[in-house]
DNA sequence: GCGCTTTTGGTCAGAATGACTCTAAGATGG
DNA sequence: CCATCTTAGAGTCATTCTGACCAAAAGCGC
């Protein structure tokens, strides 16, 4: 028996809920057109190409099955079992990824192509169930000790918005002025001048996500993927007065 | 260019250090004997049955080089870089193991087995240095939030054996006391009636570890690895319900 | 201005943690 | 037997962190 390899990923991204006022998580699937649980919902993959690496491999099926450029990409799992696939041996390896709220209403749907509310799925193909529960439990876990949540924003955002995306992907209300608190000891934002106008309430101030902070949260491997986007020409001051803190931790 | 896949382990196990009156961390390695880097050290490894899992492949691997069984077998990553072994395309899926100490004693070591201070390693073969400083700061990191301690030690076991093998690991001194009242407060352990006796000062009591509470620290995957110890038969009631998830590895 | 909502700064109590002190219990040397 | 040594193990104290809660600030619509 031939065992092949293939990539596979999760793809979050928060989208109003019908049954919360709150925001939640969502994944898109894709419908299986070949033997294996023809017509079953299965998460986005295909095989390893001999010239790609791991990541590259996930972000090309990830573009190609939905249209989406991830904001964040990083590997998950490998799964290897004997019988998660009837009749042949796959080894998956699977990545997860998150994408902004306005990146994911771009995404493709279709009849092949749909979103679901990742804590109510139907029965997936192969053992994709287990694996979109895991990469769920990751993602919630890792909600809290690293700064995962900026890549569901944009380039600036309220507080508020950093806090929806708490509230969403963990499942509840969290407290505005303690909210604040934790953040900004954090030191993952800094302040920009700006306030988001056009609200029917005392406008917001804008943050920004904190470049000179690294949370080394993957060790040695650091960030697993960098963005394709270009690499913001636009900063021309690179750091107006050094902070003393740019080197801590 | 045809991918293959192997599946490697880093095994650590405490030993006495020559510079420090600590224990510290250790691994096993073995001599490369073909052509990618002949005659360098390596993580033991090979190439990924049709037959076995991933952590079966590991197991089997690490009993192979070492003689070693293996109290802890987790997955650590998937590396499928390009040009990680000169001439071919090698995706390694790689676990790290954590054996007793008295087990790693029994290891054999021989011209082409030895081991090494984990933090002071020779330049290895193909990416192997940075596999070892990865699963070294996953080794740290979990050692915090979940209970492998355990893994490294007896059935029953003083605190300050427990101690030695945080302190061990995180490469400093703990304070006794202070050490004594989070691991109580965790209920990680039971006290015995028993002391371990033959010391030369106050006996101290033995502990045995909990296993009413379980820790999820791998979420839905549950314990990647059971040992290959006998299944506890005194479990009689082998699946009360059957698991939703019976396809976990 | 008045009421509404959200922002944003604050207090307060309980939990967790590091540094440290002190007593208990056994072994050993005299 | 007794003083002494070493570690076990209990406790104290100050600091920090966190959740719950309060309240002022600042805009909008009326």
């Amino acid at each position: 028996m031939t065992t092949s390899l293939a990539v596979s990923t999760v793809i979050f991204a928060l989208r109003p809920s019908e049954t919360s006022d709150l925001k939640t998580v969502w994944i898109p699937l894709v419908r299986r057109i070949r033997d294996p649980y023809v017509g079953k919902w299965a998460l986005p993959g295909g095989p390893l190409l001999s010239e790609e690496d791991l990541a590259s491999a996930a972000a090309r099926n990830l573009g190609e099955t939905t249209g989406l450029d991830p904001q964040y990409l990083e590997q998950l799992y490998a799964f290897g079992g004997l019988n998660r696939s009837p009749g042949e041996r796959v080894v998956s390896i699977v990545y997860w990824a998150l994408v902004r709220s306005e990146e994911a209403a771009r995404a493709s749907e279709g009849e092949n192509v749909r979103w679901f509310a990742a804590d109510s799925l139907p029965p997936l193909a192969f053992d994709h169930n287990l694996i979109v529960e895991y990469a769920l439990w990751r993602l919630r876990n890792k909600m809290e000790y690293s700064r995962i949540a900026h890549a569901f924003v944009g380039e600036t955002f309220t507080l508020a918005q950093l806090r929806e995306v708490h509230e969403a992907v963990l499942g509840r209300a969290l407290d505005p002025a303690n909210f604040r608190r934790t953040i900004e000891a954090s030191q993952s934002v800094v302040a920009t001048e700006q306030r988001l106008s056009g609200t029917k309430y005392r406008p917001p101030r804008l943050y920004r996500y904190n470049d000179a902070i690294d949370l080394a949260d993957q060790g040695p491997l650091g960030p697993a993927y960098r963005s394709s986007r270009a690499p913001s020409p636009q900063q021309i001051t690179p750091n107006p007065h050094p902070q003393e803190r740019s080197t801590r931790q």
